[in-house]
Parts: structure tokens; sequence; C-alpha cells
DNA sequence: ATCGCACAGTTTGGATACAATATTTCCGGG
DNA sequence: CCCGGAAATATTGTATCCAAACTGTGCGAT
């Protein structure tokens, strides 16, 4: 687990050689698609520090990533700058950037700010409705978490597909809503070290039924247009996401008592 | 109206070489006082944009702007770049950096986010209830809204002045909320060449009279701990001020037909 | 022994040089 | 006259270089 951030780097960047001699417009990769250096370098270091990679507090040299990722310091300091603008890394003038730490107060404050976001979301969704394609999409990610949740438990393998299954809600609800900018500041929300795949939670079964069961509701609420409900909903259902979190993290305090260093 | 962005660097790094020799430690920079470049620039540049410095699709030319602000691309491309992050600037990969520019629908998209952000500011508030000293300068800034209004005509000099009230107060609330990512991300919707500095609106004085009757209410609410409510009043409050500017953005369009280019 | 200071080494910030890519111009063919 | 393509030009992307700032260590004074 160590030459991993490398690969990522690789893994970013298949997308910019790859292919014919590349047809010239620029347009093409204009979205999605990576072109630069620095692009592929941040979305590696973004991935690594989300996934752990990273220690919380831990110091980024420019000249060890350059290295590790066997690109000059030029493309390093632009990805980390990105990244300290979008508030995954911390910078000190003249000192340099690390991993930026979230504690609990954060993780609640940025859960607090998910909740108003998604029931934005919902509630636009709601009042611009949901076109058909879309639904279809919301459909078929619901009755997949039917099946695994069918099973009466959930196995490591699972955890991924409802991971997935719920990032497809989401996303559903967020295209539905059409406001671009919104998509662009929850993606600060999920950014976060701890959760990133949101693996963790989804302890207790039965939560994660209810959950499930919030998804079915909210579907309800925004195929009916009813804009006000939907939002509620989305609220409770973040905020239960929230409650849940903190429940789990002041177990690992409990386990591991503070004050570590 | 030309240097006015080299103009524009000096006042930002000013903060930079000023005093004495500079107390060694870095931390009495840390926070808010400019000490890179590459921060002056991203400063001078924002307000320049903000500020309508710049038309709205334009290029941003690297080695001119460099050649402007007498300093190397270096800085510029980093302030570009987390200009881009922060959604003020466009940029297209080996192609360059360009004005973003904000459509009606954008500015709708922006204000509905405020709307729930805002609320969520207001509704912290009155659960976490508000300092001596912040509602001391709440009622100051309220005192003097009242002032400025009593003469029941707005004059030119009165508009700054308001803007300033009006910046007081929701940095009140925002204070009084104590989630910090809130304000990182207010500020994102606040950075909008078109408003910037809100001169614009406060055209009918009768709204602003209401408007400011609001924040009023507001302060009732944060003080009595009626955390729902005040939510809805800043929503409805943010909701308003939507409604005006797209009045007034339609005006525009009545006055200068679309179609321009 | 402790505090302060100076010096060496490390690391970052900014400028410059070079390479890669896009845009424009100009020329020949249709 | 218009269109297509190739060279010329302009602009961006990356690497390297140098200067400034910070960190740590060791020596000397108290």
């Amino acid at each position: 687990m160590e030459a991993k951030l490398a690969e990522l780097l690789a893994r970013a960047s298949a997308k910019r050689s790859r292919g014919k001699p590349r047809r010239g417009k620029a347009l093409e990769a204009a979205e999605g698609g990576v072109v630069t250096l620095a692009q592929s370098v941040t979305d590696a270091l973004r991935r690594a520090i989300t996934e752990g990679e990273f220690q919380p507090e831990e110091r980024l040299h420019e000249e060890s990533l350059a290295e590790r990722l066997k690109v000059s310091r030029t493309p390093i300091r632009a990805a980390l700058h990105g990244l300290t603008v979008e508030g995954l890394v911390e910078y000190v003038p003249n000192r340099g950037y690390s991993v930026r730490k979230v504690d609990a107060e954060r993780l609640i404050a940025i859960f607090d700010i998910r909740g108003v976001l998604e029931g934005l979301a919902a509630r636009l969704a709601a009042e611009n409705g949901m076109d058909e394609a879309t639904q279809a999409e919301y459909r078929a990610a619901l009755e997949e978490g039917d099946r695994i949740l069918s099973k009466g438990q959930l196995l490591d393998a699972d955890q991924a597909r409802f991971s997935e299954v719920n990032g497809v809600l989401h996303e559903a609800i967020l295209h539905a809503a059409g406001n671009s900018m919104l998509g662009d500041m929850m993606r600060v929300c999920f950014n976060i070290p701890i959760l990133s795949d949101r693996n963790v939670l989804w302890r207790r079964f039965e939560w994660l039924r209810r959950s499930h069961d919030d998804h079915y509701r909210l579907f309800d609420a925004i195929v009916r247009r009813e804009g006000a409900r939907a939002e509620q909903l989305m609220r409770e259902h973040v905020h239960s996401v929230k409650l849940h979190m903190r429940e789990q993290i002041e177990d690992a305090r409990r386990v591991q008592p503070p004050g570590k260093r």
C-alpha cells in the first residue's frame, strides 16, 4: 500500500494520451476527460486523500510527491493549491501544505450543510419534475436496493453495491434539480476523508432499511411534485445520517480515548 | 479606468511588506494578512472581476496580466487556477482562462442556494444563541439602517453605508451560526460580478424598507431562539431579493434587447 | 544548565526557459 | 472566389533555476 499513489496518477492520466493522434480539437476533452498533468495529479491526490492514503495532519511535501509521481513540482503545486481552495488541504505560507483534519465539529458542520443543500435539490427536483429517463434510473436503483436488502443481512460485497445505489439516487435527484452549482457545492461536502466511499456507515441493518424507505418516499414526493415534502424528507434523511455518524464517532472515541498525542 | 488592476494589486500586497522586519514567525500572517504574491494577485483579480473590470466572457491572457501587474506568469497562473475552482473563472485546457459569464439562470441558481444556506445560518444562530457582543453589533447596525432610512429617500452616499449595514448583519448571523464552512460556501455565492458590492439593487425605497424590517424580525427570532422561524424568515428574505433581482434583469433586458452579438 | 544567537540545511515562492498544443496566416488547387 | 492544408505564430503546460523564508543545531554567554 505504498506505490498506490503513482497508480492513481496512471489511471487518471490514462484518459490523456490514449487513442488516436487525438482529434486536435480540445472540445472533446473539454468536459470529463482529463487533459493536463496538473488535472491528473489533482485527481490522483484527491482520491488518495479521500481514500485515507494520507494521515489527517500529514505534511504534503512537494518534492517527495513530485518524486513519487514522477513529475516536476509544478503540477504538484497546482494540484495542492487547487485542493486547498476545495478545502481538502490546508496551507500555511512558506510552510507548505498538509492534509486537512476533519474533526467531529467539522463533520457536523458539513452534514448540516448537506442537509439543506440536498433538501434544496429534492425540492427543485419536485418543482421541475423528473424526466422519464431519470425516473427509470431511480426506479432501477430502488429495485436493486430491494434485492440487496431482501437477504436480511448485508455481505461485504453488497456494501459497495449499496453505496453505488445510493450514489445513483442522489445523482438522479441532483440532475432533476437542474441547478449545476448545487452539484459543485455538494461535491465539496462529499470529498471528505472519513466517509469518502461512504463505506463507514451501514452498520445496523435496521437503520439501513429505514434509509432505503426514505428513498422510496422521496421518490413519491418528487413525482407527485410535492416540493416542500420532498425537501423535508431529504432533510430528515440527511439528519438521520448525521446522527448515525455522530454515534459511530463517539463509539470509536470510546475505544481509543482522546488525547492521543 | 485602466491601470486600476495594478492599483488593486498594490493595495492587496500592501499588507505583506509593511511594518518592521516582520516578526519572523509566519503565524501572525497565517490568517487574514496576505503573504504571498499569488494570494495578492488572487485578491486583486477577484476584486477586478467582481467589480466589473473585465467583460463577461473576456479572455484572461496570462502574459498580458503578468505584464500589467508586473509579476511573472507563475502567480498569475496560481490565481487563475484558484479562481477557477472558486467558480469565478472558466478554464479550457490548452486554451486558457476567461471570465465566467453569469447568465440569468445561474443567478437564479445562486440565489436558491443562498436562500437555504443563509436560512441554515439563521437557524443555527437561533439554536446556538448569539453572544452579547454580536447582538450589540447587530443592534447598532439596525439603528444605523433606521437612520439612513428615516430620511425617506436614499442618497447615493447612503447606498454604500446601507450595503455596509447589510454586510454587518449577515456577518453577525454567520458568526453566531458557528459553522465555519458555511462562510466559505457563502463567499462563493457572493463573489458574483453583477451584484458584488450589492450596489445594484436598492432601487425602490419601499422594498428596501421591507427588507430592513425583515432584519428586525430576524433578530427577534434569533434572540428568542426560534430556529425554524428564523430560517423561514431568512429564506423568504433571500427569496424576495431574488425576485427583485430577476425583475431588474428583465427590465434591463427590455432596454437593451437580447441577441446582441 | 539554560537561554540566545548565528549559521547551515531544507523547503517553499517566484521567475525563467523550454516543450506541447492551439490558432492564424498564407498559399495553391478547385 | 472559396476551400483545404501546411507553415508560422501565439499561448498554454511543464520543468528547471534562483532567491527568500523557515527549521534545526551547535556554540557561547550568563
